[in-house]
DNA sequence: TCATTTACGAAACTGCAGTAGCGTAAATGG
DNA sequence: CCATTTACGCTACTGCAGTTTCGTAAATGA
């Protein structure tokens, strides 16, 4: 078994992801060249090309390596659990550059292959949203003439739409303010 | 007065635009190259950079000339008005290829000039769905605790989220549960 | 008529993503 | 030892967006 040929140089991969981060850091997605990458990383292009098919395959395995997750633990109140997940992904959007989020949307748009990797990157945030909005549906917080997947695209949607389409910021008292539209006003005090 | 130097050929623009044009029907905007489209229309190529400063420009303003106005008038009943709305400005999405869309968020999040101009396009839409939120907000058919541009971003917000991130599909019926949510289910029957 | 100004066309150029061909290196199986 | 298989490097290539340079055409003002 093992393998038949010659084996991969293990060491590359690494290599290739630390200079395209590099390249990422400084000129975003449009500065990031292809040539440079394999350049820095003392790897022919081609070598690059048998790893990721693409630049946006590259991308996207990149920021998939390169995200941390955010532990999220429910506190138990929905109103303030939603509040402070909301606040936390408008937070890692608005300091994310706008146009890494809208190259990534438009090679999504163009390859559904590199459109599933993603999705997958996007759809952690999405599922925790929909986990609280459920937790906060049954707990009867939230009116239950909707289905969840509508209230979270009404919470996270609007995000994506200011930063990709009206370019208004995505200030923490917007996320707020989400919240507040979806849970209603606060009864109890 | 009137100019000193030679006068541009006022024919080419529209040339230029119908050759873009053709070029964007077949292959989308990756598929529309500058040079077949200087070439199409029989001009250099550095006449049509006179004219727009780059690919995005040229594409910006062949579908601002080529939208056509969505008249709407609104009945009075802002459930009904909203309803019809927003389901006109997801089929209106659903019918445009989605990578357009993102390739239009990309080029505007990378050049500021081509983000005015791609956000003057959605304006219309988002500006019509503001005056009927508002209207309805007026009549006391939707709740008053939060702005009506929240309503807005959360009506419209979704579409978009949809299409750019979820890529799951802009349906009529998604369209009215978005109202549903917003407006609360219909009490009088 | 003539200098000036602006538009157009043509060609060459840069930098980029992605591809193809070929020689060579490193592993395996016999 | 040797054939096979796969990885790598190198070079050259295509097609594209965008720029530069230069020669020429068409208008104006003097």
């Amino acid at each position: 078994m093992a393998q038949r040929g010659r084996p991969r140089d293990t060491a590359i991969e690494g290599r290739l992801l630390a200079a395209a981060a590099e390249e990422l850091r400084h000129g975003g997605y449009d500065g990031l060249s292809i040539d440079r990458v394999a350049d820095r990383a003392g790897v022919a292009k081609t070598t690059l090309y048998r790893r990721w098919a693409s630049k946006a395959e590259l991308v996207v395995a990149l920021i998939g390596a390169m995200r941390e997750e955010v532990p999220f633990e429910p506190s138990g109140d929905p109103r303030a659990d939603l509040t402070r997940l909301v606040s936390t992904i408008a937070a890692g959007l608005a300091s994310t550059p706008t146009s890494l989020v809208a190259d990534l949307a438009a090679a999504a748009a163009r390859d559904p292959r590199v459109g599933e990797s993603v999705r997958a990157l996007w759809s952690e945030r999405h599922r925790a949203v929909t986990a609280v909005v459920a937790k906060a549906q049954q707990a009867g917080v939230v009116l239950d003439h909707v289905a969840p997947a509508v209230l979270v695209d009404q919470l996270v949607g609007p995000l994506y739409y200011r930063l990709l389409v009206t370019g208004e910021p995505l200030t923490p008292d917007y996320a707020r303010t989400l919240v507040v539209s979806v849970l209603g006003p606060e009864e109890s005090l």
